[in-house]
DNA sequence: CGTAGGCCTGCTCATATGAGCAGATCCGTA
DNA sequence: TACGGATCTGCTCATATGAGCAGGCCTACG
């Protein structure tokens, strides 16, 4: 385009947006005839002279959403922008909380993994968003946590603003011998809430980062040498306890045998498994589970989406 | 508003904006009537959740404009934004060369003064802008100046440009004694000149500011200590080398005395007078020059024109 | 309990806008 | 110079949009 044209089409831009002038009006303006007036204002919103954005703490990103549907094959895909300064975590939550609330149907029973993330979006969750979910844990972790209850917390958070009733699994998430896992998992109690975490008709999880900050090496279910070696051996992070590589595989299955709760397969066959994640740091983890088919649904920053969507990787 | 029309808005906005979906399509897609999507939208954009900007070199505020003519009974204003790392007086000069070249009736004479800022305006200028104008010096400027011909190249320049003739003002700014500046005026040359300045049909000028940074100084006109006693006396700028006050007044009757070209109260009576400032050193004497009517024409920067418009001056 | 006033909703209708088309104009090539 | 293709221009017509209006609903107050 000429300087000339390009120069007019910012005039005409600015009648039309700042000065709220119709395109016949900017004719007369500009002596030219109103439809060369609606061209150059094409031409300006084209080459990006006009910029319209949504200002918002609840605004999202749907043209990034498009593309991770596409590109991952998910039901859906929530991405929230974060301006600078922003918690990411919270906004992503908050969009998480909004997600569920609104989705139909409503979960009769709803998976749940736990950690700070999920813990954050029970907190984003406005009373009354259902009425009656059963909100049930699908992976062990009370007791040895450092901070006792959270898990827990989480659950009946979620629960008891669905009016609803929250069922914990009572057991550690890693044991120290396969047998004892197995026994644990034999147990009537354990196993009742295995077999209703199996029926959710949706799970909402998030995902760990392997490395010493992980909430299992704070909760002593692994020691930072464990962790160590299970990057060695390519662990990108945890869903709902287990470690997995890039490709979402297990990592170690020996490790996996020791650790309770629903496995991948329930997840993958899942009709509805909502991810949420935020944050740079597990930019890899949500890499492995989106490519992996872990999740229908992903809710997420505008960062992480566009580091999944970034070709050759 | 209640916080859920505001999300909902937020969501309207968004497909409206982003998705190019039709009110229409955004109302059976979000489950509300098309008048009511239509409505959400303009309080989106009422609530400043939708911002739209022009983002451009040459772009122009005209909300500021407005309220500058308004507030100043100026026939125009032209105001640009400057984004951080702009060259504010640049950008300003080149608003100036297009305001210029836009001029309807082109000028036939155009009187100028010199500085900075007008050599600025003279670069900006496209060649051709107008033909056959005699552009003449309102003010005198030649010989003592540490860079000699920038004032005559200011001139020259602008006519060359327009394919027309400079007329030099061949005298000092300001002379040592009264009795020598009234010589120099009646000497047959510099009459002529100040003849045709003074019927011309357009004017373009700058200002200086009153410190040691300024022209005069520089070019020996006056010493630091002259100026910093003009200051002393209320000096804020000069305007076409006459050095006035924050009310637009002459400093010093007998400075003023000794001071060759065109009066103040030309400017002031001119059917056409462009002004063009750019900076935050020069905020005084820019408000100096608006509010005393010297000029019909503000060609500025947006930081310069808020400055004008705050209250309470 | 009744009612006046304010707000919201869904409509009609006039206007603003964009898609698409045919003729005009420009430019390079034979 | 003549020609063909590409671009530009001004139009028609269908559609999208905003202004304005009447009726419904909610609330506060007598």
């Amino acid at each position: 385009m000429s300087d000339d044209t390009e120069l007019l089409s910012v005039r005409v831009a600015e009648l039309y947006y700042e000065e709220n002038k119709t395109q016949d009006e900017i004719g007369a303006l500009l002596g030219i005839t109103r439809w060369k007036a609606g061209r150059l204002l094409a031409q300006a919103r084209e080459k990006g002279i006009v910029r319209i954005q949504i200002v918002h703490p609840r605004a999202r990103r749907l043209g990034l959403e498009r593309a991770l549907r596409e590109r991952f094959g998910l039901v859906e895909a929530v991405v929230v922008p974060v301006a600078d300064g922003d918690d990411a975590q919270s906004r992503v939550a908050q969009a998480a909380a909004d997600h569920l609330a609104a989705l139909r149907p409503v979960p009769r029973i709803l998976g749940i993994s736990w950690g700070r993330t999920l813990q954050d979006v029970a907190g984003h969750l406005s009373d009354g968003w259902a009425s009656g979910v059963r909100v049930v844990q699908i992976n062990g972790g009370v007791s040895l946590n450092r901070r006792p209850g959270t898990a827990a917390s989480t659950a009946a958070t979620i629960a008891h603003k669905a009016a609803g009733e929250a069922i914990l699994l009572p057991s550690p998430a890693i044991l120290e011998r396969p047998e004892t896992k197995r026994a644990i998992e034999a147990d009537r109690t354990v196993a009742a809430v295995m077999s209703l975490a199996a029926q959710a008709s949706a799970y909402l999880f998030s995902a760990g980062v392997a490395d010493a900050s992980s909430v299992h090496v704070g909760s002593g279910y692994l020691t930072a040498d464990d962790v160590a070696e299970l990057v060695r051996k390519g662990a990108v992070g945890d869903v709902v306890g287990r470690y997995i590589e890039a490709d979402g595989n297990i990592v170690d299955p020996a490790l996996d045998e020791r650790t309770l709760g629903l496995g991948l397969n329930a997840l993958r066959s899942a009709r509805t498994a909502i991810f949420v994640v935020a944050g740079q740091a597990k930019h890899d983890i949500a890499r492995a589970v989106v490519t992996s088919g872990l999740c229908t649904v992903l809710v997420t920053d505008e960062a992480t989406a566009q580091a999944l969507l970034e070709e050759n990787r």
